[in-house]
DNA sequence: CAGCATCCCATGAGATACTG
DNA sequence: CAGTATCTCATGGGATGCTG
């Protein structure tokens, strides 16, 4: 009990900045996103690899993802003009500075996924036993 | 040039585990999970405070965002019957684990967001100038 | 006060087909 | 190979109004 003062973002926070934060998290935090930077921290890599490690992405969200990351500068798009053509991809140093604090969200996925997904099961036959009853 | 092959996630990674991932991240990854867990790592709230707190939310999603987080075991609700009725909602354990890897990301967002706002702009101009051009 | 239900529009995102 | 373009359907999410 003498801790539940701990803030997310002590730095400052003003409206505008928890707003920025907020955004800049959401787009880190999508589903693709996170899988593309979490193959790319493995080194740089051709569209068709990516497009096959990343499994189960259409062509249309692994471009508008890829695009999305360079223009943030997470990512760095390189082709060579060869024919056929070649386009590689890599972290530039700001994604690899995005892999730690990644990795940190991973650690808790692992951790808490069986719970997370126990308690959901609970909630859920919960909520459906409330709705049965009456 | 001597560690590119740090890996987001190397305790094991089949693809079933990095979908979970990906899903787990994407919900607390979402804009109003984290304004709302960020407003709640202060302590306890009503849904009134928090509401007037996060700012900009409509009551449909801060309800579903709340209803969510309960269902996933993050937040705990605790309803006064009293009138009129207070619902206090609190952080469970398991939510409080998440205060320091946001806090990370907040960090990497803090760090990061004014460098990345250059980087896009540089991108759009020279897209508009590529655009413009033959 | 704390929410649920409904309407309705904007965006997300898959499938498919075409191109440099 | 590495995309772009279009079509289409599902979902997200705001606004409003009602209820215990």
């Amino acid at each position: 009990m003498s801790d539940t003062h701990i803030d997310v973002c002590e730095g400052g926070h003003s409206p505008e900045e928890r707003r920025a934060f907020a955004e800049i998290l959401s787009r880190i935090g999508d589903k693709w996103t996170v899988l593309v930077v979490g193959v790319l921290a493995h080194g740089p890599m051709r569209y068709s690899q990516i497009f096959k490690l990343v499994g189960g992405v259409s062509q249309r969200m692994l471009t508008l993802t890829l695009k999305s990351l360079e223009r943030d500068g997470i990512i760095r798009r390189t082709v060579y003009p060869t024919n056929p053509p070649r386009v590689d991809y890599e972290l530039t140093e700001r994604g690899k500075t995005l892999i730690v604090p990644l990795h940190l969200l991973w650690t808790w996925a692992q951790t808490n996924r069986a719970a997370i997904e126990g308690t959901r099961r609970d909630f859920d036959h919960q909520r459906s036993k409330d709705g049965a009853a009456a």
